[in-house]
DNA sequence: AAGTCGGGGAT
DNA sequence: ATCCCAGACTT
């Protein structure tokens, strides 16, 4: 007994027929079905992207119905996923799929990778699962497993070590069942050889895995920690008038592009300074009194991978719709709270919107 | 090579 | 609190 890569395939596929998960895009070789689902799963769990997959699915069931949809409604579907330049990539690439490809997903791994919003874990998936093509998969659960099961010591959070687990990975990859194999590796990190408390003692690959022959199972794989996340103060002024609230769509260049949220004042300190912002806002046309910055309807924290948000939220009523002109300039729009559902959100604001009545989820 | 981009669940 | 997730893109 060894660990040599057919041994490896083979009993990792063994250990797959057993103990695989009944999930609907393994039913499938439908490549934009595939493709949908490994977009969804990018950093994503299962059970987090499993209802978004049956959406999207039952919503655009071809990707020519997802290519005519208006991004709104689309990342509207996607609102609670994060990474929301994954549905944009998305949605730009089932148009160019429907203009430039005559409907048809390119049939393998190279091709694949030009697509936007596809890189190398992707590409290969849907290679493999969708064409049977002999490409390995790298992901997350990959780079865990081969580190403990072959003894790679490199950092899986440097680039640079890429190439190492990329080699090893294409050593294993059987040529008849390329499609079987990506999804049980996969499976087998998720499920089994999972980053804390490990089911070894149940393990198929006991006698041979690098780690736990060598008491390693607790310093594999080695990953170095990522950078605490910043604060970052937001205050969020809501203006209503007449029960409709003016939001506007976030821009290129900071989290949430293309979701929609109030008029935001950020500062670098906690507290906030109300003078400048009441100057800005003057010059901007928006009549606001300092007392009604005094005091806000609600605080919030938000935690995000790479960020600490504190926002906190001012309710104000205004006695007069904003000029035409000062709604321009400022990008702000009136909405009714059906038209507010309907629009893309962050959580956050979805969150706001429950608490402060004015969005009534069933 | 490093930074940026979300949100949720497990521990 | 900390880690990690069927990663990709930009700089």
């Amino acid at each position: 007994m060894s660990n040599n890569p057919t041994y490896f395939s083979q009993t990792l596929i063994s250990w797959y027929n057993r103990n695989k998960r009944n999930l609907p895009w393994r039913a499938t070789t439908n490549p934009y079905h595939i493709w949908l689902s490994e977009v969804i799963l990018q950093q994503t769990r299962v059970n987090q992207g499993l209802p978004y997959y049956l959406k999207f699915t039952e919503t655009y069931p071809t990707v020519q119905d997802l290519a005519a949809a208006p991004e709104d409604e689309v990342l509207r579907l996607w609102q609670g996923l994060g990474y929301y330049s994954r549905a944009r990539n998305m949605h730009h690439t089932a148009k160019q799929i429907v203009q430039e490809y005559n409907g048809n997903f390119p049939g393998n791994y190279s091709e694949l990778l030009k697509l936007k919003g596809v890189g190398s874990y992707t590409a290969a998936a849907i290679a493999a699962f969708a064409f049977k093509e002999q490409v390995a998969v790298l992901d997350g659960n990959v780079f865990r497993v081969l580190s403990r099961v072959f003894g790679i010591s490199e950092d899986i959070a440097a680039p640079s070590s890429r190439k190492v687990f990329q080699e090893q990975a294409d050593k294993l990859v059987p040529a008849n069942e390329p499609d079987t194999y990506n999804q049980a590796i996969m499976e087998f990190g998720a499920i089994q050889c999972t980053p804390v408390m490990p089911d070894c003692l149940f393990c198929p690959f006991q006698q041979t895995c690098f780690a736990f022959t060598h008491g390693l199972v607790q310093e594999l794989p080695v990953k170095s920690k990522a950078k605490a996340a910043r604060p970052r103060y937001f205050h969020y002024l809501v203006f209503e008038w007449q029960g409709q609230y003016y939001m506007r769509k976030r821009l290129e260049g900071d989290i949430w592009q293309g979701l929609y949220d109030f008029y935001l004042h950020e500062s670098t300190a906690k507290e906030l300074l109300a003078e400048p912002l009441l100057d800005e806002l003057n010059a901007a046309g928006i009549p606001v009194q300092a007392e009604h910055l005094t005091t806000p309807w609600k605080e919030y924290k938000h935690i995000l991978s790479h960020q600490k948000i504190t926002a906190k939220f001012y309710l104000i009523k205004l006695n007069n719709r904003l000029q035409d002109t000062v709604e321009q300039e400022t990008r702000l729009g009136l909405y009714g709270s059906e038209k507010i559902d309907e629009l893309p959100k962050p959580v956050l604001i979805s969150n706001y919107l429950k608490d402060a009545n004015i969005l009534v989820h069933l």
